[in-house]
DNA sequence: GCATCTATTGCAAGTTACTTGCAACAAGGC
DNA sequence: GCCTTGTTGCAAGTAACTTGCAATAGATGC
């Protein structure tokens, strides 16, 4: 994958910022520092780097579908249905485990995801 | 909401049929009784039904959105990533508690939504 | 049962978000 | 610098979901 402009932009948000961002949202930050950039070249760096392994898809229900940066531990989130903001969670913050389930159901977990959505403490003021 | 033919239909299946479907499945199960039936009627039924509060949505990842009958106690799915088949998981079954969450994060929560994939039992073999 | 009222339907067209083809372009190796 | 080939911008194409509208059919009251 070469290192052009906007892949580098795209790249780095997504590391640095953390947290699951739309391919809208990706756009938007491309283009304030390379306004020529269109959407279908986010789309496609988004595509290129998911099938690297360095980013993964996150769905929020009604907030649409999001990128999220790969190299970050396993996580899940709780979003603010006020203000929209992101709190991670890890599997012992649910008391979660695979083991758990396989006992309860006898299948063996792929693939977990685990989204969660309330009222922050900011917003419960 | 008037007992229509196709509506009747929909909300039977949905009833017992008890697992997820998508507005596909339920189009087919209503054109198996009533031909004439347009997607479109199947798709604002489902609309309706989920107004009134008796069906609520799922989403199932890479298998698309779907529709369950809210009478069902609260629970969870896993889905066999080979044979598509779903298992009911409740809260108990995976440590979850909204309390949990609370603590960790302060968050009020209005909803969770816990979607797994595996491999079932069956086959497993 | 029959008339009436209005939700519901079928059809076709509209919208939206996502995808792709293609010729021009530019990153990276030599 | 020059060339090769991945990338880009543009515009057009999908697919799934939504909606407008005139015709229809549940439901209600007589």
């Amino acid at each position: 994958m070469r290192n052009t402009r906007a892949a580098v932009l795209v790249g780095d948000l997504l590391r640095t910022y953390a947290k699951p961002l739309s391919i809208q949202e990706l756009h938007e930050h491309v283009r304030a520092h390379l306004p020529s950039t269109a959407y279908s070249t986010v789309y496609r760096i988004v595509g290129r780097l998911e099938a690297a392994g360095r980013v993964h898809r996150v769905d929020w229900r009604e907030r649409g579908s999001r990128y999220e940066w790969s190299g970050l531990p396993h996580h899940h989130h709780i979003v603010c249905s006020l203000c929209g903001r992101s709190v991670d969670l890890d599997d012992a913050d649910l008391g979660f485990s695979e083991e758990r389930v396989r006992a309860a159901t006898g299948f063996l977990v792929d693939h977990h995801s685990i989204e969660l959505e309330g009222i922050c403490p900011s917003c419960q003021r």
